[in-house]
Formats: structure tokens, sequence, C-alpha cells
DNA sequence: CCTATAGTTAAGCATATCATTAATTAAGGA
DNA sequence: TCCTTAATTAATGATATGCTTAACTATAGG
């Protein structure tokens, strides 16, 4: 599997609707596993699954207390979504001239 | 297949870098069709994939002029994943005291 | 009408994702 | 030591994704 970079990686920890859920529920406040995965329907490997994804972009530090982790959240990864999309938000804010610009260059086209 | 929600849709869009790029490019002007493929050195299907992708999650809109389809990005779905996005950062970040308040439940935990 | 251009649809394939159940690791406590 | 709890790993299966080539639709334009 080709290592893909953090941005997608943040993506598509952020396309599912559970593991966004755990993000909520982690943006409150720390916890463990169990505390985690209790309003869930699915089963624990499932949710160590979702754990495993949401580590692996970043989102998410486990460190272990005895049989215990504690999930703690991290932000950055969520600091470069944001960018991105800001980023993409404003520059297509900028080019409020767009559709004037794109009618020129059909212009010019029909003109050659 | 089960119909996804919107924000779901977005995050997946977002977390292919071929679709980044597709709508750095539409965050600047609107194009064609082949205008987008022409730097990618994927086959034409592949755009049109990636751009079915893109307008499932609204952030495109392809109208037809001629047998030229004009692309236009639209930024409705990235306020709704930037709002996301921002508000679980600033969640984060207003439980700054996350640590001590796990901390007292763990002692508490410990204490039954 | 014929051909080139723009783009999509169809079919197939490899790999990734998301779930399951069963087995395993690790620690706490009677 | 044995049992319970916490969590992960392994194996498996269904479905989704991302790509390919081949075939198709539609329009411009000689």
């Amino acid at each position: 599997m080709a290592a893909k970079d953090t941005l997608s990686l943040t993506f598509a920890a952020l396309a599912d609707p559970t593991r966004r859920s755990i993000l909520t529920r982690l943006s409150q406040r720390a916890a463990t596993v169990r505390e985690i995965a209790e309003p869930f329907e699915i089963s624990a490997p499932a949710i160590s699954q979702h754990l495993k994804v949401l580590e692996r972009a970043g989102l998410i530090e486990r460190t272990a207390n005895a049989q215990w982790r504690t999930l703690t959240m991290r932000t950055k990864p969520l600091d470069e979504a944001s960018a991105w999309v800001e980023k993409h938000r404003r520059e297509w804010n900028n080019s409020f001239d767009a559709l004037e610009v794109h009618l020129k260059r059909m212009i010019k086209r029909e003109e050659q």
C-alpha cells in the first residue's frame, strides 16, 4: 500500500460518521476506549479499527494505563484540514470575477 | 448502497489528492473537463469518475455547452466541512482543562 | 456524410474499507 | 491460580474505490 499524505488520511478519517462522532466526544474530554465505544452498537474490534484510522491520521493518541487506553484528541491534523478548506473557500471568493474571466475565454476561443 | 450524508461525501471527496488538485484548479477559475484533465496522467474515464464524486458531494457543478462541460466549483460543502472542523478545534481548545477533568475522573474511579 | 473532438458509460480487476466472530494479550482482584 | 475486564489481533467476507481498456453518445465542422 502506498503511504498516503497526512491531509488524505485526515479527510478519509473524517469521512466516516462513527469516527466523527468519536472525535466529537473526545473534543469534550479524554476518555477510555470503553467509554468511547459505549454509545455505539458496533463490536469492540470495529471500534478498535476506527481508532487505528484516527491514530494513523494523528487525530488521537493512545496512552496506556494498566489495561486501559486513554484516548486523547490532537488538533494538528484538524488545523491542516481547516487551512486547506479555508484557503480554497477564500480562493474561490477572491475570484468573484471567475464567471467574467471564463466568458472572456469562451469568446476568445470562438474568435479563433 | 446506503445513502451517505453530505459531510461524509464531502470529506471522502477531499480524501483523494487528485480530487483536491482538481478543486485547487477550479477554485481559481471555472474550466472544461479537458482543461482539468490535462495535467494528470490518468485516463479520461478516471477523471470523469473523480468528477462524479465531486459532483455527488456538491463540490462542483457541470453545465453543458455543446460537447463541452463547464465545471464550476461550489463552496457550500466546504462551508459545512469547515464549520465541523472549526467547531471541534474550538471545542477541544475550550476544554483546556481536559486533562485535569480526566485525572479527577480517574481518581474518582479509584475511590470506588 | 464523415471524421475528429469531448466526454461518459460499461465491464473488469486490484486493493481498501468496514463490519463480523474467534482467539489472544494483559492486568486486576477474589 | 482462576476469573473478569479491557482491548487488540487474526481471519474472513461484503461492499466501495480507483484505475484500466473498449465501446458509446453527441456535437462541430469540412
